[in-house]
DNA sequence: GCTAGGTTCAAACGATCGTTTCAAACAAAC
DNA sequence: GTTTGTTTGAAACGATCGTTTGAACCTAGC
């Protein structure tokens, strides 16, 4: 990868962050890089290809990250279902440690950026967004499935969908609710923050398959 | 309100729930709304205005709504703190009853336009979000924290963030992820999603205070 | 030293954006 | 019927957008 194509894409990753997707321009994007604005063009083809590749670049890694911590804990239990907090903590923590990153540097920028990209009600987002989740989004489904034997499909289904649009709502508006309360809450440690969030997945998750199967028996 | 206001607001929930505030164009709105162009200058002044009238205009009522329906309860209750599960209730419901509105017809826009509006990184909307929101969630701060009275103050606040974050998220997000779900889920009873969710958030924040208090008694 | 292929550059393209202008149309009051 | 104030209309404003162009530049390979 040149140099250009390095500086373009940590450029970019601070402007979409920052204004979005239809917000950022490639102006910004190339002043900020320091480079010629016809070099997106050139490199990426389109605005568009830029932030896929951009989005690609840096979630690929992290799904590949959870795909193979996921089956790690499967073969080690060599059939048994790997425990629901467990799956919750593999599908949460490869991202929620780069957003609550050390206290001395700020998060990286790539994570606001696609979240907020993603709210975006474009149609890139959509075919991106089943391109580069789908395969995370069906492994974790049948992982939960097996860790809650007892639950509905549809229901599991249901669960998965509010965690994830928990997770994404959370990357996308953390730092603006924190505004609401006075003072920060980033300082706690992160992995305190991390904790709690993944109970409050995990809890809600098998909370409300309790009160499922509490219907059922009657 | 004269007819055009209204014809206006109408169209600018569709086009800003299709394309976020960035990428909605006044020329559509207009032509949408079959009045000049011009029209939106003159009845508000401008397109942040236009934006900032819809807003108030549609969630006022709801925020009233909430704050009436819990000050009702509390007074039933005459100082004794209202159940965690129903203040979650109180907060969600009056909301995500438009989201998921009657099967026959699809649900009203304007919550899809605020809450994607609401995740692009304008300024305006940090601020729109603290005058529309403020007193609402510091409101139910103090409810949920009556209703958990073992919980540590800081430890509620992050438990609100999550809820808040989750709901936002899943306003944004529930119809582009059930995506990734082959059949869709709304055919459900939405009264039945919509008591799963608000099971989903209450027992995620008192799963987290009892793994919390549990630490405690060490 | 020359050539070829990859890369950068300034400049311009056509399109669209939010906003403004000002005259025409309209309604109500006298 | 005239006047007054409000609302609409077509047209244009200046700015910015993503993209393209074609010449200049650089660097290997021969």
């Amino acid at each position: 990868m040149t140099e250009t194509k390095i500086k373009i894409l940590e450029a970019a990753e601070v402007e979409f962050a920052d204004n979005g997707f239809n917000g950022a321009s490639i102006r910004n994007i190339t002043q900020r890089a320091g480079v010629n604005i016809a070099s997106i063009n050139y490199h990426f083809g389109s605005k568009e290809s830029l932030f896929r590749e951009m989005f690609h670049f840096r979630f690929d890694p992290i799904n590949e990250v959870r795909l193979s911590r996921l089956r790690e804990e499967q073969e080690l239990r060599g059939g048994a279902p790997v425990p629901l907090e467990l799956v919750i903590r593999i599908l949460v923590a490869p991202v929620f440690e780069l957003l609550l990153s050390e206290a001395d540097q700020p998060p990286p920028r790539f994570v606001l950026a696609i979240a907020r990209c993603l709210s975006e009600p474009l149609e890139l987002f959509t075919r991106l967004g089943r391109e580069v989740f789908q395969e995370v989004y069906e492994t974790f489904f049948s992982a939960i499935r097996d860790a809650l034997p007892e639950a509905d499909v549809k229901q599991v289904r249901l669960q998965l969908n509010f965690a994830v649009s928990s997770m994404v709502g959370m990357l996308t508006h953390f730092s603006r609710i924190e505004q609401f309360a006075g003072d920060p809450l980033l300082r706690r440690q992160k992995d305190e923050i991390l904790q709690q969030f993944i109970t409050f997945i995990t809890s809600g998750i098998s909370g409300c398959v309790a009160v499922a199967s509490r219907y059922e028996e009657r």
